[in-house]
RNA sequence: CGGGAUGUAGCGUAGCCAGGUCAUCGCGCCACAUUUGGGAUGUGGAGGUCGCAGGUUCGAAUCCUGCCAUCCCGACCA
């Protein structure tokens, strides 16, 4: 384990990429722009995977799985979808190599195994399963249809980052069909209520929901819902989205059903996606110049254990403190991890599991022993205890309550910090600059005018929030008559 | 995809401009010993197609060409 983790004031970005490497979470791989995540890694994104998973399916999503190609005349029958991912798709254009008869041992594409239509390496997708859907809905006795997958998808990013853009990416994609345009508008923002809730929760990130303007929206919905969160450095992040569709895919996939009064309707859609960019939220949400500070209901480790002794003997004493007390943790179902290695000392150890994030640390030494108590570690604050060992498990259970509790407020302080309103374009220009987060302001409402203002200051209007109060101004940009203030900052 | 930079052991690096006893050093790794309450110390040891492929040359980590990957700035980014 390497020593220094360049700090956060020095070079935001150096930090994340190092950390994501050196705490084990994923590298790059042999191909450009996709990465390996690695088993610690993937152990977040596994929790998170079961936690949403339970949420869909209490609200009676079911799962299954649609294939990762699309022919391009699919693809390209819902033309506002298709225009908008047209530039990040990767095509198959044959099925077959061949060994090259000029160099042996290399492989070349055979070029009689072209294919007759290309297949996409689906960006997302609608297309798929709407064609699929096609078949599945005759009557409103089919629907609703409620189906989520969890599936890797392909976009050809020109500029990637691990877990935030990555040219393929792990990701759920829910997409649902109803009768009604009410039922769908419903669907849409259950579901991005799922994911508020899940984002602040369990990965303790406070969000702004909101929703897309015009410019921002998904490709072929009509409406598209969504939640913001902002980032320790002051730029915002998309994490999560939840689209309504309309009737644009029934439409384009000739998707119909037959109403109670024997009419055939077009069906009306939903879809909604978290991806790993979710893994990114966390690391920049929480974590500080000493590493990864994970929330506890994420943490695939939630209780290290680390022993300090000499010799045999005493290490023998100590476990014997210890072992009883991660029982009592483990069938709390808190997962606990004993470090007995012999091969590196405490302060290493220390080291180590404050780098990967680890909430809460024990340590038990002679001392302890002779004094019956265990000293206590948040990994949130750094804050040190020696507690008596007597009421250790619960101790340590409301300890981990508190940091998830307490790592989302702290999280919820900054974020409240960072919206700042403004009323002019002057000082809307100096908070970007000086302060970043979010500029709360008045905007005339044209994709035009939010052009404009992403030319001049990077910044984009990341929402409109839901619930937004309604007050008259004037457009921060133009000065013409605005209703509401929308939320800009300058995004990942 | 445009501009800039980088690529030498698991990681970080020296050497490159002025081609040849040049593959350097630190961390890490392995063995043994002493250690263990905040990243241990000593001794010994292992590890390299110098990103990949061509070329120039008697000779290439070093010069040339192409490619690949990464980072930064743009463009792009539901």
């Amino acid at each position: 384990m390497s020593k220094g983790l360049t700090k956060r004031g020095d070079d935001y970005s150096s930090w994340y990429n190092e950390l994501v490497k050196k705490a084990d979470l994923a590298e790059h791989s042999a191909v450009k722009g996709c990465m390996v995540i690695k088993p610690y890694g993937f152990a977040i994104w596994e929790k998170m995977q079961q936690e949403l998973d339970r949420m869909f399916k209490l609200t009676g999503h079911v799962n299954a799985y649609f294939p990762i190609f699309v022919p391009k005349s699919l693809f390209e029958a819902e033309e506002k979808n298709a225009a908008g991912f047209a530039k990040e798709c990767a095509v198959v254009t044959h099925y077959r190599l061949k060994t090259n008869p000029d160099i042996p041992a290399k492989l070349m594409v055979d070029e009689q195994a072209k294919l007759e239509e290309e297949l996409e390496v689906t960006p997302t997708s609608e297309a798929v399963i709407w064609n699929t859907y096609k078949n599945w809905i005759q009557s409103y006795r089919d629907l609703p249809l409620l189906i989520n997958q969890w599936a890797n998808v392909v976009r050809w990013e020109m500029r990637t980052r691990l877990f935030l853009r990555t040219a393929e990416f792990l990701w759920q994609e829910g997409h649902t069909a109803h009768a009604t345009r009410q039922e769908a508008i419903e669907e849409t923002e259950q579901m991005l209520d799922i994911y508020a809730r899940f984002v602040e929760n369990f990965l303790a990130i406070p969000v702004v929901r909101g929703i897309k303007t015009e410019n921002e929206r998904f490709a072929g919905a009509e409406e598209t819902y969504c939640i913001e969160a902002l980032m320790q450095d002051g730029k915002a992040l998309q994490a999560g989205t939840s689209h309504f569709l309309g009737q644009n895919f029934a439409k384009a996939f000739d998707v119909k059903y037959l109403n109670k009064e024997n009419k055939q309707e077009w069906v009306w859609g939903t879809s909604w996606g978290v991806s790993t960019r979710l893994m990114g939220a966390l690391i920049m949400s929480h974590s500080d110049d000493e590493g990864l500070v994970l929330p506890p209901k994420l943490a695939p480790i939630q209780v290290v254990m680390i022993p300090i002794y000499k010799g045999e003997e005493q290490l023998a004493a100590i476990k014997e403190v210890l072992q009883p007390i991660r029982q009592a943790l483990l069938e709390k179902n808190i997962a606990v991890k004993l470090d007995d290695r012999d091969t590196y000392r405490p302060g290493f150890k220390f080291a180590e599991w404050e780098l990967k994030g680890v909430p809460v640390r024990i340590a038990l030494g002679h001392r302890d022993l002779e004094n019956k108590t265990i000293e206590v570690v948040r990994r949130d604050t750094k804050e040190k205890q020696v507690v008596p060992l007597e009421n250790i498990v619960s101790h340590i259970e409301d300890l981990l309550e508190d940091i998830q509790v307490q790592i989302f407020q702290k999280a919820k302080q900054y974020q409240e910090a960072m919206i700042t309103q403004v009323d002019t374009f002057e000082a809307f220009k100096e908070i970007l600059v000086q302060k970043g987060g979010f500029v709360s302001a008045h905007w005339d409402g044209t994709s035009e005018t939010e052009e404009k203002i992403k030319e001049a200051t990077k910044a984009t209007i990341r929402c409109i929030p839901l619930n937004n109060p309604k007050e008259e101004g004037k457009c921060v940009f133009s000065g013409k008559p605005s209703q509401q203030r929308v939320l800009f900052a300058v995004a990942y």
